[in-house]
RNA sequence: GCGCCCGUAGCUCAGCUGGAUAGAGCAUCCGCCUUCUAAGCGGAUGGCCGCAGGUUCGAAUCCUGCCGGGCGUGCCA
């Protein structure tokens, strides 16, 4: 045993223990859940029986409550209210609960006192991250999402995987993680003979190949229209096809020339959707194709793949269906073809052995569930990935329009992205100038910008993601209930109050004290920020920061109606404490919007 | 056929590893501005949590079966 005594660090240790005591606890239930377990340990139930610990549902029932002692006492055969009295003899929260007590079947119900919130959200005033530590070690995550197919142009398809995928991308660097986004666009496969061949003809007659590629969609649409009608071109197009795989130069410009103008509208998609990937997250599935034939031999070599209808298979047991028959994933089709599934299996090898992923998150559509589960399990089969990552793909639904059925266009066909955006400002634009028609022009295309995108991504990411959603403009832009608009809303009528009291926030003298209800039910909320985005990245569900933020901006609404600040008879100690807690409000509400990829204003 | 997902107020949705009387927002109705931005706040109405069993102190939550809907299911991605 090594004695403290005989450390040289000895002198440090109370100062050291002064700090620990005095450091800010950023996440109140891990603090609570440790406080609780250690009471169930010295009153010694066993370790396997934890606290139990939980938000409160209901104000008459505390701010958390442990639930434990009644589990434990089933499995002890004891009576749940005593138990519960012998965690409480044992529970040491002074300074942090005004009140514990014991209730119904076995409860313990924590009222936390006013004193220490207060003193908690002293110590997150002016605080950029919000109290949130950064996770002591860091994992890389590697994020697969938005990966639209280069051969058309980008539609509401892809609108949830980007925008969700970037939530959890900035909720996952907030932590402090390294975060590698792929943007693992479609950028191979055979309809791209046929484009080229149609680009090729495009600059012969003399187009620019940017004004030819202007309409991404008409273009494709040209393309299989002069396919289908021409034997000739047709056969060309397949011959490019084949010239592209075997490296021939003349194609390969070309092909270069179509993808570059078509990551170009990608990227103005994501500039106007403030989605963070840029041209340096695209690795697509042409990076893989020197892979391609390696792990199809390398799947052989293991006699995991074999021949059967002239195609490469591997054959899972792991999936088999009831009767016991084996799910078949294609590795190579008849005449030598690659697959998504090859590819797939080759971009997982180089997250996994290239990036060196801790966890590798894919933002796809739930109709892919199959094959993503199939491209895991023969990963770990084939031995691609070690164990100790983690493959994750978080499925999310389809986009309904309001008849239930799939998002079209009036007339059936797919909606651009960028038309359903623009659409999304023009019908912010007209809400705003009805409003609010004192704003200037500049302000208006700000608000008008930063509402109309906010209120689609925010509508999408306040649904349950696996879950389909149904889009409605009306209830999107509503500017009630649980919605973008609410929220930066109340955001900038905080800083109007700033504004107003001529005070900048950095200017409080940081006292904060709670009298009123609804100025600790606020601070509580403020103060479980962490433990929420904690939340997001570990499930990635943004939804729950969403649900969340709108609590933050109601709870704040029905402070601002009961607790006055500027008015005449406030006196100043209580001003600068309520400027406190909207100060604090203002930034986790900026902070979260911002994890979710929607920006604030000034004014609205 | 088999597999996955879904079914909660009239509508759109929450409900975390089982916990106390199932919650919001729209919509409907009733209140609150000589304004700290009413784009707000307070209140009311509204529920066999698809159905039926099971597990237990306790089930919207877990298990089984059924009904209803969506999606997927060997050479597109």
């Amino acid at each position: 045993m090594i004695s403290l005594a005989s450390t040289p660090c000895q002198a440090k240790i109370p100062h050291l223990i002064f700090i620990l005591s005095h450091r800010v606890i950023m996440n109140i239930r891990e603090l609570l859940q440790d406080k609780v377990q250690q009471a169930m340990l010295a009153a010694e139930i066993p370790a396997e029986y934890g606290p139990h610990l939980a938000p409160s549902k209901k104000a008459g029932f505390g701010d958390y409550q442990a639930n434990g002692a009644m589990a434990a006492a089933k499995a002890l055969k004891s009576n749940p209210r005593d138990i519960a009295q012998k965690i409480l003899d044992n529970l040491d929260l002074e300074g942090i609960a005004g009140k514990v007590e014991i209730a119904g079947p076995g409860f313990i119900n924590i009222h936390l006192s006013d004193t220490w919130l207060s003193s908690q959200a002293v110590e997150i005033l002016g605080d950029k991250r919000l109290g949130m530590t950064p996770v002591e070690s860091a994992q890389t995550v590697v994020v697969d999402y938005s990966s639209p197919n280069l051969a058309k142009e980008m539609h509401v398809g892809h609108l949830r995987s980007s925008i969700i995928g970037d939530a959890l991308v900035r909720a996952l660097e907030f932590q402090g993680h390294k975060v590698i986004r792929q943007n693992h666009v479609g950028d191979w496969g055979t309809q791209f003979g046929m484009l080229i061949a149609e680009l090729e003809e495009q600059l012969e007659d003399g187009e620019a190949a940017e004004f030819a590629l202007k309409d991404l969609e008409s273009f494709y649409q040209q393309a299989k229209q002069h396919f289908d009608d021409s034997e000739e071109f047709a056969n060309r197009a397949r011959d490019y096809v084949v010239k592209l795989q075997s490296g021939d130069e003349r194609i390969l410009a070309l092909w270069s020339q179509f993808k570059k103008i078509s990551l170009q509208h990608s990227e103005e998609i994501y500039e106007q959707l403030n989605v963070t990937l840029t041209e340096s997250n695209v690795r697509g599935e042409s990076a893989y194709n020197d892979d391609l034939p390696k792990v199809v031999a390398e799947l052989q070599s293991q006699g995991l793949a074999k021949e059967d209808q002239g195609a490469q298979v591997v054959f899972l047991e792991e999936l088999a269906d009831k009767e016991g028959n084996p799910s078949p994933v294609i590795i190579q089709k008849q005449g030598g073809g690659y697959l998504y599934a090859t590819t797939d299996l080759a971009a997982l090898r180089y997250r996994a052995n290239f990036l060196l992923a801790d966890r590798v998150l894919y933002f796809i559509d739930a109709r892919q569930s199959l094959h993503m589960n199939q491209v895991f399990t023969l990963a770990r089969k084939a031995d691609f990935v070690p164990d100790s990552i983690s493959l994750e793909h978080h499925a999310f639904g389809t986009m309904m329009g309001s008849d239930g059925k799939p998002f079209k266009t009036r007339s059936g066909g797919t909606v651009k992205l960028a038309e359903l955006l623009d659409e999304a400002v023009e019908r912010a634009a007209a809400l705003i100038a009805q409003k609010d028609p004192d704003l200037s022009e500049e302000e208006k295309v700000e608000v008008a910008q930063k509402v109309g995108i906010g209120a689609v991504k925010y509508a999408d990411l306040s649904k349950t993601r696996t879950n389909d959603y149904i889009f409605n403009w009306e209830s999107m832009l509503s500017f009630e209930g649980n919605t973008a608009p609410y929220l930066q809303y109340a955001y900038t009528r905080i800083q109007s109050l700033f504004r107003k009291a001529g005070i900048e926030p950095a200017e409080l003298d940081g006292t904060i004290t709670i009298t009123a209800e609804q100025e600790k039910a606020l601070t509580l909320k403020l103060l479980q920020f962490s433990e929420v985005v904690d939340q997001v990245s570990r499930e990635a569900y943004p939804h729950v920061l969403c649900n969340y933020l709108y609590d933050v901006a109601s709870l704040f609404m029905k402070f601002y109606e009961a607790c006055p600040i500027l008015k005449e008879d406030v006196d100043n100690a209580t001003r600068d404490s309520r400027l406190g807690i909207a100060r604090v409000a203002a930034q986790t509400l900026k902070t979260g919007l911002d994890l979710l990829g929607i920006e604030t204003m000034e004014k609205m």
